[in-house]
DNA sequence: GTGGTCTAGACCACC
DNA sequence: GTGGTCTAGACCACT
């Protein structure tokens, strides 16, 4: 498992930025189908976090179906399937995609200096 | 002055809806250097919000240099050179960018395929 | 009469930066005894401001006997005595000046660091 | 953390005596990097105040870089160097003190006199 | 009329 | 528990 950044002073709380960087790991088959997830108690301490608040991320990683909880055993990650990594990824980009040329829309922005903009950042 | 609107339900503060509306109308100097804004109780009552939150939105406008008040008058559209302007706009549109492709880099999408969507989603 | 300038934006009241203004002429002698003033509608177009404001600040000049009305004629100033002038210079100086002291006391600035401040100053 | 004095009659709004005071606390090092302030419901029960007006004092503190507020945890002091310390206190200094001394000027007093006073009342 | 400040409540998300 | 936001009133000084 990839090492996980927390930021107490970001804007984004504490369970999304787990909940962002687990799920991004899973998409990116960083880890496996059935890795097995630190226990909250484990991750809690680790991570020097509330249990609560550990338990809020794995609550959200569930419900979308990142992993599967064996109640007695641990959280595993779920079995997706090629599709459904290549669905959740696209759905995620062009998501943000289309609220943010929006927003550059609104400030006037061309297209083609959108286009210079990312060639000259994207590699910095 | 172009209509201004507001959604209780979005995760963003009313105060920050206005303050992101107005600032964006001046930037693209739809309002004028010296527009008289409308006083905090008409837009109270126009928008159906507190005079609180009309009074945060015009606090933070003043605090970034887009109004200024006169108390007993009014508050009034800051008189910005167009290079204040050009200046506000390029560290809005850079500073939002920079965060934008650091997601897409952490998902794994290549600059390629980005200014493809753009190209594909800029003119819907 | 020497020129008066007013500042809209400022945080000191209109009527109070007239105030100001004229009381310190009256205590420099620079409007000697019986010096009519401008008449309140004179003022208020001279200085492009409200009626209301320049009936203020005269008022507070007469309640604190820099002037005296005639009803039908006008303001005048008052006949001070140069010992009346001299106390009310020295009060206001030292009045301030014991707030200015506890300010920079309760900053930490040591006696002599403000004295060669106001060296350094005083003469720009 | 020393006591705080306000004044519910002074002309100064309440914020700002709070903001006032406790930015020099943080200035004088009385309060410690990271030291934890009230929470803005124990200092509003502490004053007598509303919460409303400790959150805009706290808000100020932060909006100058004393304090960083960490949402569900609290507001602690920020980390500042010596020079950022430095630099603050001095720029206050000079800012009001540009300030008494066009005041002094204005009111004809000499540069010796005013040493005069310092050295007579600044002990006392 | 205007803005500046303040009160005493309230609900929310987060820890 | 914490801070973040919001409401619906109020009083004041100034124009």
């Amino acid at each position: 498992m990839k090492s996980i950044k927390l930021s107490n002073t970001s804007k984004e709380p504490i369970y999304k930025q787990l909940y962002d960087q687990i799920s991004l790991q899973i998409l990116n088959r960083e880890l496996p189908t059935d890795f097995p997830l630190p226990s909250i108690r484990t991750a809690a301490k680790e991570f020097r976090i509330s249990i609560i608040t550990v338990k809020k991320a794995w609550e959200e990683l569930e419900n979308n179906g990142y992993i599967y909880t064996v109640p007695g055993k641990g959280c595993f990650v779920s079995n997706l399937s090629n599709m459904e990594v290549e669905k959740k990824l696209v759905s995620q980009i062009v998501t943000k995609l289309k609220k943010d040329i929006e927003y550059y829309k609104s400030l006037g922005v061309d297209k083609e200096d959108i286009i210079e903009y990312i060639k000259k950042y994207y590699d910095s």
